[in-house]
DNA sequence: TTAAACTCTATAGTAACTATAGAGTCAAGC
DNA sequence: GCTTGACTCTATAGTTACTATAGAGTTTAA
């Protein structure tokens, strides 16, 4: 197949699948003979792969690595273990991070009501004047 | 006075804030003789106040837009606030996001245990074959 | 045969910086 | 007066994971 029906199939734009060969993350094996990447079965499933590991925010280095150990199946597998720890880490990290934040935002909101002049805008006397408790 | 002075007292880089002037969020109205940048206090103000938006996350574009909204103090300040509930709303999404990956990792992680060869390892087969259910 | 639909490569843009190169400026010490 | 080191200047490239474009060539259906 070629590479729109491959987009199609996938749900990637052509344009992804096409950087994503620059990334060395998906090789297409052949050309036709006007020079069109052509795609089989196996390109699908690792494209789905890769998909899936994305909609899971892990990095394109991160999902290299894993083609790559993928590629050796006789190695242990703690790499791949650690790396999926690690990410859980920064996930709850990050979730830790942005319950702070709305908590900064909504008192910060809390501080305007409406109908009020940008002079006495509370938010932004807030911003102008307040420094944050923890930096 | 100069760039390192105002960065030291701010925390901000050098390089940061030659950016912000470059991004028009801070100005240096004087340069010395040999084409320094000169500042006053004024410019810490402006710089913590950025630095305030941006550890709210705030974008660089919405940051230029409250210095000029702060700059006409008559007008009303609803932007400002349709701003900060906007932010609030997508800091929400993003945590409810997150809090979705952080499950899904969390079993993905449990189809593994350590000792394992890459051939047997649960995530990479749950990462080959598992479609999401929510994509 | 011709028009539409597809594909190719190469390049630039996104956000908010960070890092570098290569040059100029300034203050202190000898 | 001269040198050394610390500082500053501009301009450019790199980061991430794409997306969007230009300009050209290829294929397919009418």
């Amino acid at each position: 197949m070629k590479i729109g029906e491959l987009a199609k199939l996938t749900g990637c734009s052509v344009q992804t699948i096409r950087y994503y060969e620059k990334e060395k993350l998906l090789a297409s094996k052949r050309r036709s003979e006007g020079n069109f990447r052509l795609y089989d079965q196996s390109a699908v499933e690792q494209l789905m792969f890769i998909k899936h590991c994305r909609s899971l925010d892990l990095a394109l280095s991160e999902v290299r690595q894993l083609i790559e150990l993928n590629q050796s199946p006789g190695t242990h597998c703690d790499d791949v273990n650690k790396m999926i720890d690690n990410h859980i880490e920064q996930v709850e990290q990050r979730m830790t991070e942005l319950e702070r934040l709305r908590q900064h935002l909504t008192s910060l909101r809390d501080s305007c009501s409406t109908n009020r002049t940008v002079e006495e805008c509370g938010i932004l006397r807030n911003l102008s004047v307040k420094q944050l408790e923890n930096p």
